[in-house]
DNA sequence: TTAAAACTTGGCTAATTTGCCAAATAGCCA
DNA sequence: TGGCTATTTGGCAAATTAGCCAAGTTTTAA
């Protein structure tokens, strides 16, 4: 990966970290404070190695930060704007009928 | 697809929708107005049913609607707070250096 | 040192996603 | 009607991602 990454690539690779829903739901509970990598994995239920690569991948990404402290390796968010992130990401959403025509303009979103 | 996602996986398909460079890159466009599949097709390049198949995905998630409007489709954001989203999407962002341990509190983000 | 615990990495297969072409559909106009 | 344009859908091969096991690394502690 290069080092510097253009910001359109930086956008992809935050929204691509966190559409997954092991993602997704190792950093919701990240919004509560740091836990280390056999938490997440009892939490997510997934193979070690497998929260392993999900971390890592959301590390690259820059949405998580890691610290090691003897033998643990404790994950944290890497800033605190997430619920406000996850709010607007609710905001950014599907007006209450299905995904068809745009019928009367959007609804109860925003 | 189930007509009732839960909020998670409604998150979930938005931000896995979006992180895509052709979709985000469609999605940035139409927030100065809508555009046709053609427009957009113009605008990234790829093969026209390769667009038309981006677009589904991200009707299908809520980002866009559409309307049919004589021979051409003309797609929308679904609602008005992208720009806020997308500068949610930045701070949720890497520190200045790389991915790598937390050393000092994090920096310029947020 | 040895062992053990906590993670990470390598390697592999299965599942999913992408993107193209071709064919089908829908609407407009002569 | 028939032809033309705009878009969607089906189907496929290539590329990417996911998730498991096994092996390697790092740190602690006996």
């Amino acid at each position: 990966m290069p080092a510097i990454l253009s910001n359109q690539s930086k956008r992809v690779s935050v929204l691509k970290a966190l559409g997954h829903p092991t993602r997704l739901l190792i950093t919701e509970a990240l919004m509560h404070g740091e836990l280390c990598v056999c938490d997440l994995r009892d939490l997510v239920g997934d193979d070690i190695s497998t929260v392993s690569k999900h971390l890592s991948i959301l590390r690259a990404a820059g949405v998580l930060v890691s610290q090691k402290r003897g033998l643990n390796v404790f994950y944290s968010l890497a800033c605190d704007c997430f619920g406000e992130f996850l709010r607007c990401v609710d905001q950014v959403c599907p007006p209450s009928g299905s995904s068809s025509l745009k019928i009367s303009p959007p609804d109860n979103c925003c």
